[in-house]
DNA sequence: GTCTATAGCCGGATAGAC
DNA sequence: GTCTATCCGGCTATAGAC
């Protein structure tokens, strides 16, 4: 009685918040997004929007702690997955994926401008970069283990290399409209095959 | 008589602010730098600021300018060099050195979240990038006909992936103090020549 | 050409009724 | 919990004396 209130509404009304947010941070940028443009995609007023949130900032930070759950997901699987090189190809097919919603490329370049001024967001963002690098290495490992790769370098470092490639599918920094998402992620898998000097077959088309 | 004043002047002064302006800009960030910032950095008013830039976003738009000239001298040197493979890799140092200026990875994360909200900012960006891909493009080509690399993928693609490998200097977007810039050029150099399939001798440390 | 002073506007965040 | 109304600060850019 002392609570009539759904906590799980409260947390359905700060994703909505969040979810309405994060097309605008997308494509004007977190500074000229104002809090007046984030009630009114959002359908509520400023009083509502700073009782879920304390500031602009915590909707930004929200956006992040979002995005891992899903990781988490994605980190399971490839620890499941008997076969190192298809669970790594999953992968790479996830980053393709976020890239090609042509929200997130806008969003992490507006969260890797954040990190670079805001130490703490970057600690956060390192903690997370470090995690899936760590997947990654294990991969290699695997794969290495197995007789199937020589990247003849660490597997951290090799890791590095191939999220490296993966972050490719950002593009750089301007449309490019005469590129082929599919075709970008078949070679981005080439690469990696390369550099890892991975022995077995690619899989170059899916479809 | 007419023109009692040193247009030399005139310039230098507003390589002066453009040169103040860079390091607020890649530091705070273009919307968190105010034109007072920029005015107490350089040590002018802000009318005078205002009479050598109509506004803010022109002095930002002049520090791209300003680098334009920069690589100018780095692609005439690439095109007199007889030898692709030590022109390549000088255009990898030069990325590099660029890069380990820390002023700059902040530089380049504020003008590639500017892109993508200025179209117009954006098409003058494509058509820098073109240049240089273009130089790496020929330079992959004289490998190639050379006998000396066989990349397996059109030149102006490979050298877009010679372009994603430099571009791993500018780091993950939080700082990474245990990397080692110079080890890190040698593994670039060792990938691209992996990616290249080049057959000849990768000079793995210069000193 | 350079300054001081300030216009004019709009931002994030709060107060307090309901 | 949600709203309306509003504060307060700081911003870009201009005006006009020198």
């Amino acid at each position: 009685m002392a609570r009539t209130v759904d906590p799980e509404q409260h947390r359905r009304r700060r994703v909505h918040i969040i979810e309405s947010a994060v097309w605008l941070f997308a494509t004007k940028g977190f500074a000229a997004t104002t809090t007046a443009d984030i009630c009114r995609a959002a359908g509520v007023s400023t009083g509502s929007l700073f009782h879920y949130f304390p500031s602009k900032q915590a909707v930004f930070h929200a956006i992040w702690e979002l995005d891992q759950v899903e990781w988490d997901a994605v980190v399971a699987a490839a620890d499941a997955d008997p076969d190192p090189w298809s669970a790594l190809m999953a992968i790479v097919d996830k980053f393709a994926a976020d890239a090609a919603e042509p929200m997130m490329a806008g969003l992490l370049v507006e969260i890797i401008a954040q990190a670079h001024r805001d130490p703490g967001f970057a600690a956060g963002l390192a903690a997370t970069d470090r995690r899936q690098m760590a997947v990654v290495a294990d991969l290699v490992r695997r794969l290495r283990e197995a007789g199937l790769a020589d990247p003849g370098l660490p597997d951290d470092e090799a890791a590095r290399w191939v999220m490296t490639l993966t972050d490719s599918f950002l593009g750089r920094g301007y449309p490019e409209p005469d590129r082929d998402p599919v075709e970008a992620t078949a070679t981005v898998k080439l690469l990696i095959a390369r550099v890892l000097r991975y022995a077995g077959p690619v899989e170059v088309r899916s479809d």
